[in-house]
RNA sequence: AGGGCAGUAGCUCUAACGGCUAGAGCGCCGGUCUCCAAAACCGGAUGCUGGGGGUUCGAAUCCCUCCUGCCCUG
């Protein structure tokens, strides 16, 4: 691949809506490597119920990012956005195309415009403001925020504790406060990213997700869970930061006996759905995305002939906008 | 068939004695988001209070009647 022409290739869309699909055939027409932009599925040990593609969906083409952190181990922005950015590297230097695809819009906004240059901050330091939190409550902390931030206090609900503990970590541990590190220039990555969104009604989306939860459960997602919670119950962990999929909680008080199978597939699918909607409000403002219209009756070739199109579309605009302004 | 209990938002429920514009949680709709984001947060609309009639200045609330569901007796 001419370095000049060099571009990654980007699959977004909610949950459930064929991007994978979708990607796999794309790489199969441009010689490419899918990348995962999604923050659960960077998770080993819960590849059912996170939706990561198996060995024969992978269809042989190369996947990266995908399932290699353990459960225990926080992921952020920051950190995906610096392994993407050598993912991608890697995958021009062995010439193939980058086809990022996922649903989390926060690192796809990381990687394409960079994120602020906030150094990690220390175990203890988050850990005493959880602590903290728990005997003052947020709205206490809100003050203290309001006290050393006021700038980014103003912005944020003094109800928010994930915000707020957030902020007052970055100040106690950096001597900053989050609103200074929020103005540091900040590179993302270097090539131009074409964007291509997946876009189905919710209503539609609703019944497939309903199926895809039911496929996930013949799958084997209860003993993928029941083993998660028998491994790390062995070392005294009972919440790590990988247990935040969506139908891990739904499925652990299942298992403990607390809900019916029924109550249990209704409150999954109800959270699966209001995730969806949440990603369809973010991707919808970001004017970059070429969107392909999609349904439960769409196949991956229609989207793939669909996406293709948008492609050679983009791609030729810029080109001649490239030679007006040479 | 007789007796008892219930019927209010899509769901589960709350509204002391009849009295301001019938509320809450969940769901739904919309939004925010610069390092937990499959997270966290913000805003909004729900309704002929099962139908009909009556009492009353005023009824979700009291009375009558019908309908529906559950329970008990036979």
């Amino acid at each position: 691949m001419n370095k000049k022409n060099r571009r990654v290739i980007c699959v977004i869309g909610a949950t459930g809506s064929g991007k994978s699909n979708l990607a796999i055939k794309l790489a199969h027409r441009l010689n490419g490597a899918i990348i995962n932009i999604d923050s659960r599925q960077v998770y080993a040990g819960l590849p059912i119920i996170t939706a990561q593609p198996d060995f024969e969906e992978r269809d042989g083409i190369p996947h990266l990012l995908y399932g290699f952190l353990p459960l225990s181990r926080k992921t952020t922005a920051g950190l995906y956005s610096s392994l993407a950015i050598a993912a991608i590297d890697l995958c021009f230097r062995q010439g193939l195309q980058p086809i990022l695809v996922g649903g989390t819009g926060l690192y796809l906004d990381a990687l394409t415009n960079g994120i602020a240059p906030i150094p990690p901050v220390s175990k203890e330091i988050s850990g005493y403001w959880q602590m903290r939190l728990l005997r003052a409550g947020p709205r206490r902390l809100h003050e203290e925020l309001a006290g050393v931030d006021p700038e980014y206090a103003a912005k944020i609900s003094c109800n928010d504790p994930q915000r707020i503990t957030r902020a007052l970590e970055v100040w106690l541990g950096t001597g900053r406060p989050l609103s200074w590190w929020h103005r540091q220039k900040c590179a993302g990555l270097r090539c131009p990213v074409l964007k291509l969104g997946v876009r189905m009604p919710l209503a539609e989306l609703t019944g497939l997700l309903a199926v895809r939860i039911e496929k996930m459960l013949s799958q084997g997602a209860e003993d993928e869970v029941k083993t998660v919670l028998y491994r790390s119950s062995e070392h005294g962990d009972e919440h790590l930061p990988g247990f935040s999929s969506i139908g891990f909680c739904e499925l652990a008080a299942w298992l403990r006996g607390e809900i019916s199978m029924q109550a249990c597939m209704e409150a999954w699918q109800a959270a699966t759905r209001a995730y969806a909607k949440r990603q369809i409000t973010w991707f919808r403002r970001d004017a970059e995305i070429a969107w392909l219209d999609s349904s439960p009756c769409t196949t991956g070739d229609e989207l793939a002939d669909a996406a293709l199109d948008k492609i050679q579309e983009t791609e030729s605009r810029r080109t001649s906008l490239g030679g007006l302004a040479s």
